[in-house]
DNA sequence: CATATATGTGTAAAGGGTTACACATTATTC
DNA sequence: GAATAATGTGTAACCCTTTACACATATATG
């Protein structure tokens, strides 16, 4: 690799001359700047970006952890996270927490050592890890309740509600919804969402839980169709449930929408893959991701957020699984 | 950030004994290394892995390439990455070329500025940025051709034929191929695998081509079910495009896998999320990452590779959509 | 008991940049 | 034309670790 010391002396003149050309501050004259911008490109010189760190204390990498980039709902943010950093100028290091205490620790103590510029992480589980008094510019994603981090998220009670409205609307008369795990957050808040819409309304509604893994889905949409009859609408806390809960009641027999409408949320792709295409309450993920790194960036830069909280508006997307 | 200086000042000693204690090398007594160790506890002292860097030319990352993370292809291939490179030591960059080679020259010198320790990368395209001659450990992911890399690849040829001959000895007629992309080396060695299956063998058979894409296929999946008739056994180039076909069949009334039968490539998950379940052939996806993050770790710590080319075994799983 | 070897610790240079400060020159102002 | 400001460049310290080398002491060897 060549060092700025080689082309300082390739030019003939010091490190800092050069330095300031590459950097373009400081007074250089026409002169030196054309001489050294051309051993620049005659040698082919990138200044080491290590070396840069240890002085700025800075990197240009953003550090991302998410539970696990195999989720369907990762990866998208995972690139919009990436795409916008891009254009800044940042890298981003990725890392996949597993829910993990632990290894989140242990990511945190790695971005401070790397001295990343900032943080985007997602929990969906509650209790967590210190992330406050680390001192490095942070956001949350798809994570409420912490007042001091700036946070990103959808919807995820709206959408709820409008999904559970659009069932009723469309003629349900025994609904159900199955929700997620009772520790994460978006499926808390949709299950409120749910249950606004529909207590006090008159409507018959029974409530089932899930994780939100295929199989799990199966195993309780198996269940959950021999101890219920007559339901005709089903909400599912998202869309691998709702998918789930679909090729079940296909395999079954029932007829999707005409005897049972589903609506699913998140807007994964594959709602596409699947006949009948899944009618579901799409979140933004790659604004939420997009506009989390702008944020950060923001920050970075040192200005303040405007709010702590950016609420993402969801859109509700008709497709076959609803009349 | 506490610094070495600061522990060695707080245990009385100079910092090289400080940094002896850290690496655990040359000589420090009994009685200084109690010290030192509960000095580093106290102040909870963490080696700045920067300056680690700028002095070692290393940084125990590694970069990884993929054209897509979004690709349901890539992210358990990219988790595989991460989990076997965390077991060593060593935090992964993901970046997305988007098949780009300009986004990948970029990243490729972003790559030697960090001091990467070894590169990943995955291009299904042919032409080659050039990887050969920059000077840190690299492996290839699922591309041929190149004989100066060491690559990990499964075994598309054979997997398509084996595909194929299943579905002709499970009665098929008139089967036909959807291949990918031309320019794409696995859709390729795929379509080899089929003609070969098929050529000399008296069976009917057809070639249509669509790109890795739902919308896409579908499309040609329309068209595809206009112009050709009695087509009884569909071998597709990869999951996507089989998902495609398999609705439009659905949608056409067509039963599948009683009048139609599909396999699919690559045994992505969303194979199980539609019904009926696809057919599929099954690439290690984990297994190959975790084979190759191996093998770079092994050339990174100075060994030879025993071989260019690791090729993964295929595997067929027969779900639904076959009978 | 002198010499060689092993053990323990510190000093300073190196790794590749950035920048405060010093110094020299040129341009401006009164 | 002298004082002041602007421009151009170099020297050296600094960012934080690691390690070659120097030095001192303790132990082993003949």
């Amino acid at each position: 690799m060549v060092t700025i010391k080689e082309v300082a002396e390739e030019a003939g003149v010091s490190v800092a001359t050069v330095s300031r050309v590459i950097n373009q501050n400081g007074y250089v004259s026409e002169e030196t700047l054309e001489k050294v911008k051309s051993v620049i490109d005659k040698l082919n010189y990138k200044p080491n970006s290590i070396a840069r760190s240890l002085y700025h204390k800075t990197s240009n990498m953003i550090g991302l952890i998410i539970p696990d980039i195999t989720n369907p709902f990762f990866p998208e943010l995972a690139r919009a996270v990436e795409d916008v950093a891009m254009m800044y100028g940042f890298k981003v290091v990725l890392c996949n927490s597993d829910q993990n205490p632990e290894k989140e620790m242990k990511y945190l103590d790695l971005f401070k050592e790397k001295y990343v510029d900032g943080i985007i992480f997602t929990t969906q589980s509650q209790e967590s890890t210190v992330y406050s008094d680390l001192n490095v510019p942070i956001v949350a994603l798809d994570r409420i309740g912490d007042t001091t981090i700036p946070s990103v998220v959808s919807n995820n009670y709206k959408g709820a509600k409008k999904a559970t409205e659009l069932l009723l609307q469309k003629g349900v008369k025994n609904i159900a919804h199955i929700r997620g795990p009772k520790n994460i957050a978006p499926s808390e808040a949709r299950y409120h969402g749910f249950i606004d819409a529909v207590e006090g309304k008159g409507v018959n509604y029974t409530i089932s839980e899930a994780e939100f893994q295929l199989k799990d889905a199966e195993r309780k949409a198996e269940q959950f169709f021999e101890t219920h009859t007559g339901i005709d609408g089903i909400f599912c806390s998202n869309d691998t449930i709702a998918a789930g809960f679909l090729k079940v009641a296909l395999k079954k027999g029932i007829k999707v929408p005409e005897d049972l409408q589903i609506v699913g949320f998140d807007g994964s792709f594959f709602g596409e893959f699947i006949y009948p295409e899944l009618t579901t309450v799409s979140q933004p993920i790659y604004d939420m991701g997009a506009v989390a790194t702008r944020l950060l960036i923001k920050i970075i830069q040192g200005n303040q957020p405007e709010k702590l909280l950016y609420e993402m508006p969801t859109t509700i997307i008709e497709r076959g699984t609803t009349r």
